[in-house]
DNA sequence: CTGAAAGCGCTTACAG
DNA sequence: CTGAAAGCGCTTACAG
C-alpha cells in the first residue's frame, strides 16, 4: 500500500460530506451544523489528517510569516548580541500579530536568490549597507518590505537611527577630553577606496565623526587620525588594538563603530596590560548589555535596538494589512551618549 | 487597470513560449536553447516577474525551510543567551544545506496550532518538557522532527544531554566541599505537586541531584535541602536568592538549574553584600559565555549547546532527504563539570 | 446548512 | 529542443 498523504478529499469521503464542509469545519465551524462538524473532525482524527500549509498559502495568498533578510550567514549574524536584541523586538510584534518569523540568510552567497523563494508576507531587511540589486528584487517580488540599518532609498520605507548625530556627539566627548590622536575602527564594508566609498550606517557614522573633527579644524586625513576597517566581531576589535598599539605613534583614543568591536579592543588592551582609560580611551556604539558589565564599563552610544525591530515589524504588519501610508515611511530614531569608565582625559606624553 | 500579479503564463505569452519553457528557463536552463532562455529571461525582467513560493512548494512538496518549534514567546526565549547559541548551531547546518529557518512560537498560546500551519520540511522541537499532544500532532503532520531538551518518547528521535550525570557530578562537588545545607533552584515547570511531577530535563537533573544526595544518605526531603522553582531568567535567580537569604536557616550553597538563574543569584548576592563563595557557594548549568565573565566566575556544568543545535538540524536534513535510520535516533551528549570561583568550602557557623 | 466548481501558480512526466 | 496536460491540496464565491 502506497503511503499516500491524507487529503481533505479523503476526510470528506469518510465523513460523507464535501470538501467545502471539511474546510469549513476547520476554518469556520460556526457556519456548519454542530453534528456535521463533530462528524468531520472525527473522520479527520481517524485518518490522521493534517492540512497542507503550501496549498492553503497558495489559495489564500497569505503565509502569516514575516521574513528577516540577513546580509550574512546565520551563525555569524547571531554572534553579535545586537541581533538577539533586534530579534526580540521583531519577536514581540510577531507574537502579538500572530506571525511566525523566517530567518533568511543569503542562499549560496546571494541574497538575490533568497528573495524570490521565501514564503513570507513581507520582509525586514537588516544591514543592507550596499544595495546590489536587492531592493529591485524586493520591489519585483511585490510584497511589502522595510529597510533597517541600510543604505537609504527615497521611495523605500526604512527604520534607522541617527548614526551621524550619535557619532558626532561621541567624538565631541573625546575631543573635549583633549584627545587629538584618535583611531577610528569602522565595520568592514567590503568596498575598496576607503570611507569615500562607504554607504549606509557606516558612512553616516563616519560623516558624524568628520563633522566633529571639523569643528576642531581636523579631518580624517589629519595627523594623528587613523581610519581602519575590521569585521564586526570581538576578534576584529582585538586585532585592531594590536595593530594600533604596534604603531610608533599610538592613538590616545580608539573609537569603535560597534560595542562588540570595542569589547574586543578592551580584551586586547587587558592582555597587553594597557590601562583603560589612563593610557588609552575606548568607545563603542550600540549599548549592548555587555557594555555596562565590561571592566572598565564602556562609554558608548545607546541606540534603541529592540524598538527598531519592533517598529520595523509593526510597519510591515500594517503594510501587509493594506495600510497605504507605505511609500513615505522613513523613521529615524535618536541616540544617547553614555559616558562610562572607558574614557578619560588624554594622557600627557 | 487591475494590478494583477505577473504570472508565469504572462511571461510565456510575452516570450511566445509555453509555461513549461518559462519554468525550465528558471530551474533547468541548460535543457533549453540558449536563445530561448535569453528571450524568456528578458520577457520576465520586462514584466517584473517573480515566481510564487507557495505554488512552487505545493507542486514540489518541498519548502527548503526548517522549523524551530518553541514552547514560549519569541522575545522571552531570546532573553536567554542559551538560545542564541542553540540557534547558531542550527544556523550552521541550515546554511550548509541551503535551508532557511522558521521560528515558530506558540500561536494564540498553543503550540498545537502552529504545528499544522508552518510551511517547513521538518521541525526541531526545543524544550518540550511536558508533552500535551504536541508529539501526536507532529506525527500526524507527517514530516520529520527531532525533540531537543524534551520529555523522551520511545519512538521519537531526540538529541539531549546527560542531565542526570551532570547534576550528580555537580552535587558531588558541593557535598565534597562539605555543603549540607543546599538549595536547589529549578526551572519553573508549571506543574503542581513538586518534583515528583516534573518531566524532561528538569526531572533528569533532579534525579541526578537525588542520586548524589543519596550517596550521603540524604534526600530532597532531608533537613537543610530546599527545592524551589523560578522562571528561567536573571530576575528569577535574584528573587530566589532573596527568598533563601531571608530564611532563618540559610543554605550554604545554591544550585541553579541554569546559568542565567545562577547569574541572577550572583547579582542579588552582590546587592546584599554577601560574599561568594566565602558565605555561600553558587553553581549554574549550561556554561554560557557569561559564566566565565561573571565575578566571581561561575562553577557550572558545560553542555555542548551549539553542537546540540547542529546535530538536531543535521539529523533533520538527513530525514528529509529520506535516510530511514529515522525511528531509533536517540543522541545523548556528555557534560563537563567546570569548577571556577563561585564555589568553595562550606562556611563553618 | 451544504455542495459543485473554479482556480490559486507552479512543475513534471510524457510525447513529439 | 519545446509544448499540452495533468495535478499538487486547498478556499471561496455562488447557488440551492
Amino acid at each position: 500500500m502506497k503511503n499516500r498523504r491524507v487529503t481533505m478529499q479523503d476526510v470528506a469521503d469518510r465523513a460523507n460530506v464535501s470538501k467545502t464542509a471539511v474546510s469549513l469545519a476547520f476554518n469556520n465551524s460556526n457556519r456548519l451544523a454542530e453534528a456535521t462538524v463533530k462528524n468531520i473532525l472525527e473522520a479527520a482524527a481517524e485518518l490522521g489528517y493534517s492540512g497542507d500549509p503550501a496549498a492553503r498559502m497558495l489559495r489564500t495568498r497569505r503565509t502569516d510569516s514575516l521574513g528577516l533578510l540577513l546580509p550574512q550567514q546565520l551563525d555569524k549574524v547571531l554572534e553579535n548580541p545586537y541581533y538577539t536584541q533586534f530579534l526580540q523586538g521583531i519577536g514581540q510584534t510577531c507574537q502579538r500579530e500572530g506571525f511566525t518569523l523566517l530567518l533568511a540568510p543569503p542562499l549560496r552567497g546571494s541574497m538575490l536568490k533568497t528573495i524570490p523563494y521565501a514564503a513570507v508576507d513581507g520582509f525586514i531587511v537588516s544591514g543592507l549597507e550596499h544595495d546590489r540589486g536587492e531592493v529591485k528584487a524586493l520591489q519585483q517580488r511585490g510584497i511589502p518590505f522595510v529597510l533597517v540599518d541600510s543604505e537609504l532609498h527615497d521611495d523605500v520605507p526604512s527604520v534607522e537611527i541617527d548614526d551621524s548625530e550619535g557619532m558626532e556627539e561621541l567624538l565631541g566627548h573625546l575631543l573635549s577630553l583633549g584627545h587629538r590622536r584618535i583611531a577610528i575602527v569602522a565595520i568592514e564594508t567590503g568596498t575598496e577606496g576607503g570611507y569615500q566609498n562607504w554607504r549606509g550606517p557606516v558612512l553616516r557614522r563616519m560623516q558624524g565623526a568628520i563633522a566633529a573633527l571639523a569643528s576642531h579644524a581636523m579631518a580624517p586625513e589629519s595627523d594623528g587620525i587613523t581610519v581602519l576597517e575590521v569585521p564586526c566581531t570581538r576578534a576584529g576589535g582585538a586585532a585592531a588594538f594590536q595593530q594600533l598599539w604596534a604603531q610608533t605613534e599610538r592613538p590616545t583614543a580608539i573609537v569603535a563603530f560597534s560595542d562588540i568591536i570595542a569589547l574586543g579592543v578592551l580584551d586586547a588592551a587587558r592582555d597587553a596590560d594597557v590601562a583603560v582609560p589612563q593610557e588609552i580611551s575606548v568607545t563603542g556604539f550600540d549599548d549592548l548589555a555587555e557594555a555596562s558589565w565590561s571592566s572598565p564599563s564602556l562609554t558608548t552610544i545607546r541606540q534603541p535596538i529592540e524598538t527598531k525591530g519592533r517598529l520595523a515589524a509593526e510597519y510591515l504588519v500594517e503594510s501587509i494589512a493594506g495600510a497605504s501610508s507605505a511609500r513615505d515611511h522613513h523613521q529615524r530614531l535618536h541616540t544617547v551618549l553614555l559616558v562610562r569608565d572607558s574614557t578619560g582625559p588624554a594622557p600627557v606624553r
